[in-house]
RNA sequence: GGGGUCGUAGUUCAGUUGGUUAGAACGCUGCCCUGUCACGGCAGAGGCCGCGGGUUCGAGUCCCGUCGACCCCGCCA
């Protein structure tokens, strides 16, 4: 087919921009062909672009010569269109859509490019096409509406955000792509240097040393709307490479913190159209764990609640759970009447292991036959009203008697499953409590996280955060044990509390931070604390344990994951629809076809020696 | 590393206890229609049932392996 050139033909306004006001004016539209209906001596054309799509008329009668040119037209074919905007009669005048009062009535055609059958139509109003194949067409789907608002909404965020952060002092300072490993957390992505065979680069899992760097440099408040890079498996909202909101300011508290975020936070939802809360709600790690079994509460919901005191010794002892240790209650409100077949399902949402850990009760009817005061006691504490589901559960019992530290741990691992039998039921029923239902946005700072956890595999404590992460001054202390605490799983240093914050929202961890270590004798404790003798420390970090030693200030920051609240924002079930161009479940590209095998002159050049 | 779901026309799917020539919808091609906008009517093309092996007289269907997509656990300081 015969292609034009666009010439100096000028683009006067977006096809979605075309309004009743334009009416009698000239335009020239440019897009896509969004599809094309021949009516005998008409054809209609929807021209499609960003904005939106605007109805094109060729009539026979007054151009044969447009009409025959236009009925060569197909779909996803780009075209510029010239013609006189002209309001449309009443009745043919189509109220859903924006541009429905008008048309144009086309005088000059031009034909830009054409256009393979695509595999799926950008122009449908629902997704006809699986995510494999959107992600092969990438280009397509992201010419589709929704992904079209999905990005833009995600441009909107990321500038208010930069916005507010300018208003308030801070200054967007790149940090490097290539630098460091320092094998810690997360697998590195590692990238071989020519000049040096043999050693690799590491692609950054966050910019955590050089914006605590940079606050050394005296720039006291530091941005970066920065990608990272971590070699894990994926999940619906974990991808490879990822954007976070990255923060760094000296001389603050965590209450300075926490200012600075729900600030953006309130510019960032309000862009997209959500009054926000102007101060979070905060709590301690302890106490999420105890209200909630998690380290991130979903708000949106009822906290468990300690029900002990509703069991008289007997009964406890019948239904063989320990006095000791918790016995909680779950509260879903407006659930309803559950048929058996409903609660014998409960029993699926949990693990075997976790199953086996604790025993739960749901069935009211029948505890309320044997033990009416118990019944109404749960009911009285909870606040339970009729319709609501209540599960109360508890543990068997101690497997670790005497010492209160393994007495905690137990406690806690009943919260945990608690916890988590209370998401999965929410989950399950969420479609009769519709707690989840609309934009209902709880945020929730949880503070004062544990320092160090014990690493099962390593048989080691762990930094809980990361180990730039300062401790509570009074748990100072508890440090010092050397590398002998570092294995001992009864060490004082599973009672540290560190200055490290969680902000979430919805149950979902949405960013980390704390107020960091700007000493060098504490850091170089920490490290000890975490199994890392002199001679390690030095191998990984000496360049950061030097600086620490010119007049660190103290500092702190915080890390937002862009992409999940780009995710939230739009309701989306997964990264890749706010992610241009995101990767597989195999962390794979499927437009790109990466990664690839490379060649042997590559290779070669790198000093990398393959072996077949 | 482990568990689960899925893979059939360009696309999204159906395909009964294994049994003639593998279907539908949308899309695609052609013709018809002067008011469509999820247009309508008529006609048509389009398939190595992901790939490899096995069981069987016979496999889209059963078994084993493999590749790919998605979800979850582990992992993600």
């Amino acid at each position: 087919m015969q292609l034009d050139f666009l010439g100096d033909l000028k683009r006067t306004l977006r096809c979605g921009e075309l309004r009743a006001t334009d009416a009698g004016k000239t335009v020239t539209l440019m897009g896509w062909v969004n599809r094309r209906r021949d009516f005998g001596n008409l054809i209609f054309l929807d021209l499609r672009d960003r904005a939106g799509i605007a109805q094109i008329v060729f009539d026979k009668e007054s151009n044969a010569g447009i009409h025959e040119r236009a009925s060569e037209l197909r779909n996803e074919f780009v075209v510029a269109v010239t013609g006189t905007v002209k309001l449309r009669d009443a009745a043919n005048v189509n109220k859903n859509m924006p541009t429905g009062e008008v048309e144009v009535i086309a005088t000059e055609l031009r034909l830009l490019n054409e256009s393979r059958v695509p595999p799926f139509l950008p122009g449908d109003q629902a997704v006809t096409a699986s995510e494999e194949t959107r992600l092969k067409h990438r280009y397509l789907d992201l010419r589709r509406s929704e992904m079209q608002f999905n990005i833009e909404l995600r441009h909107r965020v990321a500038l208010a955000i930069r916005d507010y952060l300018n208003s308030q002092g801070f200054y967007e300072i790149e940090t490097p792509y290539m630098t460091r490993s320092t094998p810690e957390g997360a697998r590195d992505y590692l990238v071989p240097s020519r000049v040096h065979p043999g050693e690799f680069y590491a692609l950054p899992q966050s910019p955590q040393i050089f914006k605590q760097i940079l606050m050394i440099s005296g720039f006291d408040r530091y941005f970066q709307i920065v990608r990272c890079f971590r070699d894990e498996d994926l999940r619906a909202d974990r991808q490879p490479e990822f954007t976070q909101i990255d923060l760094e300011m000296s001389f603050p508290t965590e209450d300075t913190v926490f200012a600075v975020v729900e600030g953006f936070l309130g510019a960032a939802f309000k862009t997209a159209g959500y009054e926000i809360e102007k101060q979070f709600p905060r709590m301690s790690y302890d106490e999420a764990i105890r209200l909630y079994g998690i380290d991130k509460p979903d708000m949106r919901l009822p906290a468990m609640t300690d029900v002990r005191e509703a069991f008289p010794l007997d009964v406890l002892q019948t239904l063989a759970a320990d006095a000791e240790l918790p016995v909680v209650a779950i509260r879903i409100p407006g659930v309803g009447e559950l048929s058996r077949k409903e609660r014998d399902e409960h029993k699926t949402l949990l693990s075997e292991k976790q199953s086996k850990a604790i025993k739960f009760f749901d069935d009211f009817k029948r505890l309320e036959k044997s033990w009416p005061d118990t019944v109404a006691k749960i009911k009285q504490l909870t606040g339970a009203a009729e319709g609501d589901l209540l599960v109360v559960v508890a543990a068997p019992q101690r497997t670790e008697i005497g010492d209160a530290r393994k007495s905690r741990r137990q406690s806690e691992e009943v919260y945990k499953t608690a916890g988590q039998l209370r998401l999965a039921l929410a989950q399950r029923y969420a479609a009769r409590h519709k707690a989840f239902e609309g934009k209902q946005f709880k945020f929730l700072w949880v503070t004062d996280f544990p320092m160090f956890e014990w690493d099962e595999q390593d048989g080691r404590w762990n930094a809980a955060h990361h180990p730039f992460t300062s401790p509570h001054e009074q748990d100072m202390a508890k440090l010092g044990g050397g590398v002998a605490a570092a294995r001992d799983i009864n060490s004082a240093l599973g009672d540290m509390r560190s200055r490290a914050y969680d902000v979430v929202l919805n149950g979902t961890e949405l960013g980390s931070g704390s107020i960091r270590i700007h000493r060098q004798d504490v850091q170089s404790q920490i490290f000890e604390a975490i199994g890392m003798d002199l001679e390690e420390q030095k191998n990984r970090f000496g360049f950061f344990l030097e600086a620490l030693q010119y007049g660190t200030p103290p500092h702190g920051g915080i890390a937002l994951g862009l992409d999940r609240i780009v995710m939230i924002l739009a309701g989306a079930p997964s990264l890749r629809e706010v992610i241009p161009f995101p990767k597989t479940a195999a962390a794979t590209d499927l437009m790109a076809d990466a990664p690839t095998p490379v060649s042997e002159t590559q290779l070669k050049e790198l000093g990398i020696v393959v072996k077949k």
